[in-house]
DNA sequence: AGCACGCCGACT
DNA sequence: GTCGGCGTGCTC
């Protein structure tokens, strides 16, 4: 008989698979790619997943062991799944058993059965015993076993624990029966039931303008659409009248959402819209809700599933749309180990799928908007609010000339009286926590920083402490400079708690709010502090992105931007994109039909171009002004990049492993190898990092150039000295 | 990644 | 004399 090598994929960062034996006598239709195998794997035992069944080996025959256990009968990851995670292992260079791994749930990494199984007790016989035997099986003297036999033998299919539960019969009763043989636990799987499609709907369904109709007929095609729709101009309700359409046809839709999006109040919207069951998968869920939802995802019965990142991989039964809520959000993509864009997959997935892939935002990804202005993408844009409202206007303040108090221009200052008297919010926003930035030393010049990164340590009053805001490490102050003792320490720089006090100061009067990750800390609390919002008594919130993401509030009226400027300092060219995604996204906080808001960005550049464009002509403007750049230096969209970075504790380590590697890589006209150069920060938590940029016009000609590097880096010397990753289409250059 | 093997410094 | 530090090598 010919040989058979089970070619596994092994939970481990090594970039190639294994061989095993397959299990004598085993029946090659049981053998399909996907379904995961328990083997032992140096001293340990793993649970890898079959990629392929070979006839042949490369490696040493003797050496190859026999597989301990088939797990699966049918394949955990689809077809479709397992394609889109072997594509995916191969753009993103990462080895594939990490990336099959990271698409299941925790538990059936732990080789956990792929459906719930119930237990259930059934008779073994058909009929009763006889008199004789009742009698020798003592079933007289037990009246509760003897009609709990009764009952089992007139219901075939058994009861389950929890039935028998219900029915007030204890676990001594049916214990013995079992001793008796006369009835048995056997294993059996719920029979998952497919959502029902009748009366789907909870909530009637919003009038939609002819934009949104539009956009809605477009989603219906298979494909990727770009909904390109302003804050408040009802991209939800359009993604509620898509999903409902699936659903009516019995298919499920996936949507997925940014981190800080999986806020109540969205989940609400979609539960109450439908009655029907809905998945929500978030960072809360216990391993074992994790793989219920992910069950229930898989055989139907659940019909929405929202999620965050990972929910990119769930399993569908029966796939109808895949919903990405805020593409341009940059926690879609993995910022470590496996760098996946779930967005990116998402798109890929609905081609494999053959099934409608939606990606609204306010403010698009330059990459999403230009594959819209390509025809890649639909493009339906949403420009009107249908409840009328007005959109936000925005003021640029100018504080080259002002003297500021803590960061507020008099104009400013006044501009936030005015809404208050009138009995609004007002929302000041600074996309920086902490007391001050700076802890400085008026004596001898002396400036707190932290050891373990090459940055300044932010000074935190309320616990008189700094904190580092790379590395998380944290010192008291005791009120004198540690260099020469001087007690001529002051706080240089604003962060939130410090506009919160200045707001104290000068509103004292006033509620204020400060929501940022040190106020919400505790659980719950970003809940409780948004319910007093919403009640809408007149406040002045406080905070970083927490508040520009995810919540709308109704009463604010005035979004201040205490400093707009470090967008521009940045070397990293997608700062600005993102400054402009973020001044959009907070001025969308504001006003509602009856109140409209006003969006006043203090900055010293007022006469910046584009900034002015941001805010004069709009987003898509701005994007295409970007877009224009982009092109003019042959950057992504344009071209494609790709980054190795590597730390190490020794100084220096870091850039001579890149060195070699960027040495050692063949020149090719079409990839540009830069670097390798120190990171932005070069000292992070006590690492010293670098990195090396690759940067090509063509995908795959950047993608071979990118996989001989990594075979270089497998191959070196100092490899073991340096912690290494790779990054393709990264986000953050730095 | 984990795990073992292996060769050099301070201790029950 | 040992315990244990992390450098190196390997996993079908």
């Amino acid at each position: 008989m010919k040989p058979v090598y089970l070619d596994i994929a092994v939970p481990i960062p090594i970039r190639r698979s294994f061989h095993y034996r397959a299990p004598e006598g085993i029946e090659s239709r049981r053998l399909k790619p996907g379904i995961r195998i328990e083997i032992p794997f140096g001293r340990q035992t793993l649970t890898g997943i079959l990629l392929s069944v070979d006839g042949k080996t490369d490696y040493d025959v003797e050496k190859i062991k026999p597989v301990i256990r088939i797990i699966d009968d049918t394949p955990v990851l689809d077809q479709i799944l397992f394609r889109l995670c072997l594509w995916a292992s191969d753009y993103y260079q990462h080895p594939v058993g990490e990336v099959l791994h990271s698409a299941l749930p925790t538990l059936l990494r732990q080789g956990e059965a792929i459906h719930q199984s119930v237990s259930i007790l059934t008779a073994t016989r058909q009929a009763l015993p006889d008199e004789a035997e009742l009698k020798r099986l003592n079933l007289k003297r037990s009246p509760r076993q003897f009609s709990l036999l009764h009952r089992l033998i007139a219901n075939p299919q058994g009861l389950t624990r929890s039935e028998l539960r219900r029915q007030e019969i204890s676990s001594a009763v049916s214990r013995g029966l079992v001793d008796k043989e006369l009835a048995e636990w056997i294993e059996s799987r719920p029979t998952g039931k497919h959502f029902s499609t009748e009366e789907l709907r909870n909530e009637p369904a919003l009038d939609l303008t002819t934009e949104q109709s539009r956009a809605l007929s477009d989603s219906q095609q298979p494909g990727t659409h770009l909904i390109f729709g302003i804050t408040g101009s009802g991209k939800t309700e359009v993604y509620l009248q898509a999903i409902e359409g699936v659903l009516k046809r019995g298919k499920q839709a996936l949507v997925l959402v940014p981190e800080i999006g999986l806020t109540p109040q969205t989940v609400q919207r979609f539960k109450s819209r439908f009655q029907i069951q809905v998945c929500v998968l978030h960072s809360g869920l216990t391993d074992h809700e994790r793989l219920d939802a992910w069950r229930q995802a898989r055989q139907g019965s659940a019909a929405i599933i929202i999620g965050t990142r990972s929910a990119v991989f769930t399993p569908l039964f029966s796939p109808g749309l895949i919903v990405v809520d805020e593409e341009h959000d940059a926690s879609f993509k993995q910022q470590d180990g496996f760098r996946y864009s779930a967005r990116d997959l998402a798109v890929l997935r609905g081609q494999m799928e053959d099934i409608p892939v939606l990606l609204g935002s306010a403010t698009p990804s330059l990459e999403s908007y230009s594959n819209a202005l390509s025809g890649k993408y639909s493009l339906s844009r949403l420009t009107l609010r249908p409840n009328q409202a007005s959109t936000a206007s925005y003021h640029l303040i100018g504080t080259q000339h002002e003297s500021l108090h803590d960061g507020f221009s008099p104009r400013l200052v006044q501009l936030i009286k005015n809404h208050l008297d009138e009995g609004n919010q007002v929302l000041v926003f600074l996309n920086r926590r902490g007391f001050s930035p700076v802890l400085l030393c008026q004596n001898c010049g002396w400036i707190a920083e932290c050891s373990r990164c090459d940055a300044r340590m932010t000074y935190h009053l309320s616990i008189s402490s700094l904190i580092c805001h790379h590395c998380g490490v944290q010192t008291r102050v005791l009120g004198n400079c540690a260099n020469c003792a001087s007690d001529q320490l002051v706080p240089l720089g604003l962060g939130t708690q410090r506009l919160e006090q200045t707001l104290n100061q000068l509103f004292p009067d006033q509620k204020i709010i400060r929501i940022d990750s040190d106020s919400i800390r505790r659980k719950h609390a970003m809940e409780k502090l948004s319910k007093d919002i919403i009640a809408g008594e007149p406040a002045i919130l406080v905070g970083t992105q927490l508040l520009a993401k995810g919540h709308h509030f109704p009463d604010v009226t005035l979004v201040a931007v205490v400093d707009v400027d470090s967008g521009f300092y940045s070397a990293d060219y997608k700062a600005i994109e993102r400054m402009g995604q973020l001044l959009l996204q907070v001025g969308g906080r504001a006003g509602r039909e009856d109140k409209p808001g006003t969006v006043a960005v203090q900055t010293s550049f007022p006469d910046q171009p584009i900034l002015r464009t941001l805010i004069e002509d709009g987003y898509e403007i701005f994007a295409s002004q970007l877009l224009a750049e982009r092109t003019r230096f042959d950057l992504p969209p344009f071209s494609y990049q790709a980054i190795i970075r590597a730390e190490a504790t020794n100084a220096g380590v870091a850039m001579q492993f890149l060195s070699e590697l960027a040495k050692r890589t063949t020149n090719s006209a079409s990839v540009m190898v830069l670097g390798p150069v120190p990171s932005n920060m070069e000292k992070r938590a006590g690492k010293h990092r670098a990195q090396l940029l690759f940067s090509g016009k063509d995908r795959r000609t950047l993608q071979s150039c990118l996989s001989e590097t990594i075979g270089i880096a497998e191959q070196s010397s100092t490899v073991r000295k340096v912690r290494w990753s790779v990054d393709v289409d990264p986000v953050d250059l730095f």
